[in-house]
DNA sequence: TCTAGAAATAACAATATGGTTATATTGTTG
DNA sequence: CAACAATATAACCATATTGTTATTTCTAGA
């Protein structure tokens, strides 16, 4: 997974009620009017949460009928989880820099 | 491991250049002025972005003589890889909500 | 002790974030 | 169609973030 990618999904996990909010719908599917109460924040500031989650590809939503039921991408999640334990290698852009003599190398080194 | 810890962990890793830093430091340890030239950034902005790093516990320092070497944490990273697959379970907060009539539950569930 | 290099800190500017309230949209129902 | 419930969007505000340049701190060495 990109650099770039792989941060702004992290990002997104970044934030408390964001995160309580992937643990709650690794439950169970929610819809928003059942997460309001549980944050003490207001509606819109939940459905701005949950859409951040949707845009990264964190959660999935179905509409059925008035209600909007969102749920977690558990794939997703795992994808990031294991992102981070095998982040993408840098050794093949260090050697190019290094080529190019681009690398620096700070004088402590032998 | 707690929400809010969580969540400041993965804020400090959701940043495109801080998580090259971490995956530079995967590959080897480097001061400072080692990592200036590869980012475009200004020394200051490097040094905080390492800085926040450290403050979540993810990289370690050791000074050389003038030069401060940063390394990473790896037990931190792989830490917080398994956090994400093992989120803390909210059902017995869920029950206890639900004890007390406090679990709202919108009208499309049975 | 004086100078120079590496890194950290301070002060500041531009932009992003996370909340608010008000309003629009979408779907249900009388 | 009118009224209402659930969400989404808009406009706005306070604070956080991320960069800058200038300055300070710490260490090494002449």
């Amino acid at each position: 997974m990109e650099f770039e990618q792989l941060a702004d999904v992290l990002k997104a996990l970044g934030d408390t009620t964001r995160l309580k909010i992937v643990a709650l719908l690794n439950i169970r599917d929610c819809c928003v009017c059942e997460l309001v109460p549980l944050f003490g924040i207001s509606q819109p500031a939940v459905s701005k949460h949950v859409s951040r989650l949707k845009s990264v590809g964190l959660v999935k939503e179905t509409r059925k009928g008035m209600w909007v039921f969102y749920s977690l991408n558990k794939e997703k999640l795992k994808e990031i989880g294991f992102a981070l334990t095998q982040l993408p290698d840098l050794t093949n852009e260090l050697k190019q820099l290094e080529k190019k003599g681009l690398l620096v190398k700070c004088q402590s080194r032998s």
